[in-house]
DNA sequence: CGTGTTTGACCAGCGC
DNA sequence: GCGCTGGTCAAACACG
């Protein structure tokens, strides 16, 4: 089965089909309120998930961009940064600044988190039920989390890291089911979570919760000035992930001079550091801008995680 | 044999 | 307290 849906990636990427043309890429930020499928209790549960309770129209249309597209591929990517307890997201919004967010206490802490499946493995020869001490007066802490939508026939997209299916659920009201996903990667507890939208059962939303500590185990770090060819990729890690379109877009801000949203978390959601008790999008946009900015390249190759992993090294090249 | 998926059961949080 | 739901575990299974 997911050998299957890897093939279908490669084809995803490769394809002439994959790289014909849609009228318009749809791009939306990074509010949960981005997500313009949820319209119903439905996806609902996605966004408790997400920690979200505002769904405010007017805001969605602030944060909704569509731009030509220009050698745009069919895909459409709603990327969201969902880091912030709900009482921080409804602080008030300026137009201009990257509204989202905000500080997230949640999953911040240096403290270690109580999460079931790190640390516990190993002690957990034992029975399920005597072990488990889990959160005692401690709300449960999680990592920092990001979601983007992704229009694909694929329910787990490709991305360069390797994952392990850990958990299938039905979701309320949802015909599909979401698929729970962690980094096979030992001391790395990255997860993920995959769900097709009911309303647009074309459309696969992604979290991903937690960093990457390591790089990426499947793709070999590529030659950014020319492995790639403009046939195809040496690898299905090269899986192509919209987040070309955010780069792109977020130059156009940057020429616009219009602040744009903090689109680094679409770029590399995990792949930056955010261990800082003040981490916010805002700051996430930071750092990105630093490091992008400043050295283009070298920034890009460095260590980015999931960038240079999603994004095609052609693309990058372009960039 | 190693790796990954499937799936039923379990657990915690939350609302009532 | 109870029921619902999301999230996780782990045994069984499949596959190369």
């Amino acid at each position: 089965m997911e050998r299957k849906e890897a093939v279908k990636v490669e084809n995803f990427v490769g394809s002439p089909t994959f790289s014909s043309t849609t009228d318009h890429v749809q791009t939306s930020y990074p509010f949960v309120q981005g997500f313009d499928f949820v319209d119903d209790k439905s996806s609902l549960g996605f966004m408790e998930l997400l920690g979200v309770q505002d769904f405010s129209p007017s805001l969605l249309d602030m944060i909704q961009v569509q731009i030509p597209s220009v050698q745009t591929p069919n895909v459409q990517v709603v990327t969201e940064v969902v880091e912030s307890p709900p009482e921080v997201l409804n602080q008030p919004a300026t137009p201009n600044s990257s509204t989202i967010s905000s500080a997230s206490s949640e999953g911040l802490n240096d403290e270690p988190v109580n999460k079931g499946a790190d640390n516990e493995v190993e002690e957990q020869g034992k029975t399920k039920k005597e072990s488990k001490p889990k959160k005692t007066n401690q709300k449960r802490q999680r990592e920092p989390r990001f979601a983007f939508m992704t229009k694909s026939e694929v329910d787990h997209l490709e991305d360069g890291y390797r994952w392990r299916k850990y958990g299938q659920k039905a979701v309320k009201n949802s015909p599909f089911p979401r698929s729970y996903y962690r980094c096979t990667t030992a001391s790395c507890n990255v997860k993920k979570r995959v769900e097709r939208s009911f309303s647009d059962p074309s459309v696969v939303v992604t979290t991903y919760e937690g960093q990457h500590t390591h790089p990426s185990p499947v793709m070999p770090r590529p030659n950014f000035t020319g492995s790639a060819s403009d046939s195809g990729f040496s690898s299905p890690a090269a899986f192509a992930m919209p987040m070309q379109r955010t780069l792109s877009l977020y130059q156009q801000h940057q020429i616009q001079q219009q602040p744009p949203f903090p689109l680094v978390n679409s770029f590399s959601p995990l792949g930056l550091s955010c261990n800082g008790s003040s981490t916010n999008a805002a700051s996430y946009l930071q750092q990105y801008e630093k490091r992008f900015y400043t050295s283009p390249g070298s920034a890009l190759l460095k260590d980015h995680g999931l960038l240079q992993d999603l994004v095609p090294s052609h693309m990058l090249k372009e960039e």
